[in-house]
RNA sequence: GUCCGGAUAGUGUAGCGGCCUAUCAUGAGGGCCUGUCGAGCCCCCGACCCGGGUUCAAAUCCCGGUCCGGACGCCA
């Protein structure tokens, strides 16, 4: 029963040797006088081949009552056969039914028949069986470490901030709020309060991978109620300084996965295209001109419209930097302009399709930071654990949040964003 | 929240007033078959979202509800 090998394991010229292989029973086709299981692992698929004539009998009865998707574990001898597809297939000597399967099955597995999303999300432990599916959410496991990889070689140190939280909000988005034992508190809506007060730390630079949550009842195929952020924060560093480093990010995740996901790409028929930096950068002003160019007038101070978005997406064509924002439509942290203080020095990270990220370089003044977080009309008291990290010495420093969905959906060109989240949480799904 | 579209066997679909005892594929059950690899062939099973209305007659038209998809809005 204890697994020797994942199918991807073995090879024809293993032939002869006995190996163990453990997974689900893909299809099972009897042809009379020859009966073929395909057992799936996780890596990929193996012919079990069992003839009639020679192959123990009870063998055969096993196999002919075996359900699809009914887990097995199989051990049997390689054999090395040009007619197999692999090169080679598996003359069992033992074949044992883990964990029978119930038919009929709630979607197909093999590809033939096509199933809805919402279909695929009730069920979504099968779905993930589908090979598309798993390497979607393989691909993802390999932009997560590549990334973890590049912010150490950057010196940036993980960290985990709490996700349950007393501060109403930093601005803008709604929260959930949760029962704290006899208090309100909520779900954090990101983790920018306590990586800038990392930066109080001395830390110097940090960054966190974790969920985010925003009550927002927002009901398209970009947004989730519960997401995955990629956040940095770095000291003595400016808004140019960290722009940098996230399109060096981008570009490296993308070639990282061309080169070390390139069977899941071919599973999901996608060609990479690793985008070239640096990224075209253009004013908030610019890109208010270019949206006028396709009829929508953006008043000067208010924020892009999806069709704006889409235009300026397509005008560009790759990924690009929108800088130079109206300061009235960025969080309080957002650092403006000593000389026009009317603009800050926030920028947001666009795909052609939408936008990936917003970063900035932070107000790191105590005063400045009190002030505008009365401007944006919030009441500074409940700010006090955040403000008073920035009374005994903050450096100044920038940040940005990176969206794991955006990324990974953008990447591998998948519409819905709900595809690349295992359980996503959305207006009006709550449950798996 | 607004607008548009949709809901038919386990899954994906066709049908859009009578030709419906509802199409096709896949699947489930049974049978034949020694090279399948979306196996093939034969038999068989399984469905019109809920409520109301119009009509001689409703899967089909109308109204309400629920759910789903899309666009927009909302959204550091």
């Amino acid at each position: 029963m204890k697994r020797t090998h994942y199918s991807s394991q073995i090879t024809p010229e293993m032939n002869g040797g006995s190996v163990t292989v453990c997974g689900w029973a893909h299809e099972i086709r009897d042809l009379g006088g020859i009966t073929f299981l395909i057992v799936r692992d996780r890596e990929g698929l193996v012919q079990v081949t069992l003839f009639k004539k020679t192959i123990d009998k009870n063998l055969l009865e096993i196999v002919r009552n075996i359900s699809r998707e009914s887990v097995v574990t199989v051990t049997g001898n390689v054999k090395k056969e040009a007619k197999a597809p692999n090169g080679y297939e598996l003359v069992p000597t033992d074949i044992k039914v883990l964990g029978k399967a119930e038919s009929p099955l709630p979607m197909d597995t093999t590809g033939k028949v096509d199933a809805d999303l919402d279909t695929r999300l009730d069920v979504r432990f099968m779905d993930i069986r589908r090979p598309h599916t798993q390497a979607i959410f393989r691909i993802r496991h390999l932009i997560l470490n590549s990334i973890r990889d590049f912010m150490d070689r950057e010196g940036f140190i993980e960290i985990t901030t709490p996700k349950i939280v007393a501060t109403a909000t930093e601005g803008g988005t709604a929260l959930f709020p949760i029962t704290y034992f006899e208090r309100e508190a909520f779900l954090n809506q990101s983790p920018q309060l306590f990586k800038q007060i990392m930066m109080s730390a001395g830390l110097d630079r940090v960054f966190e991978i974790g969920p985010i949550f925003r009550a927002e009842e927002h009901d398209t195929r970009k947004h989730l109620n519960e997401a995955t952020s990629i956040d940095i924060e770095a000291s003595f560093l400016d808004n140019q300084d960290v722009m940098v480093i996230l399109e060096n990010l981008v570009q490296r995740v993308y070639s990282d996965v061309a080169e070390t996901g390139s069977k899941y790409l071919r599973t999901l028929g996608v060609e990479l295209e690793i985008p070239g930096i640096p990224f075209k950068r253009i004013t908030y002003d610019e890109a208010i001109s270019i949206a006028s160019d396709s009829g929508d007038n953006i008043e000067w101070g208010d924020d892009l419209s999806t069709e704006s978005e889409h235009y300026i997406g397509k005008t560009i064509g790759e990924h690009y930097f929108i800088i130079d924002w109206p300061t009235k439509i960025k969080p309080f942290y957002a650092l403006p302009y000593e000389n026009r203080s009317q603009v800050c020095r926030a920028f947001d990270m666009m795909h052609p399709r939408m936008e990936l990220s917003s970063g900035a370089q932070r107000v790191h003044s105590y005063d400045l930071l009190r002030r505008r977080i009365t401007e944006q009309g919030l009441n500074p008291d409940g700010f006090d654990f955040y403000l008073k990290a920035f009374r005994y010495g903050m450096p100044p420093h920038a940040g940005w949040g990176l969206g794991v969905e955006r990324l990974l959906m953008t990447m591998l060109g998948i519409e819905n964003i709900r595809e690349v989240v295992l359980f996503p949480r959305d207006r009006r799904r709550l449950s798996p």
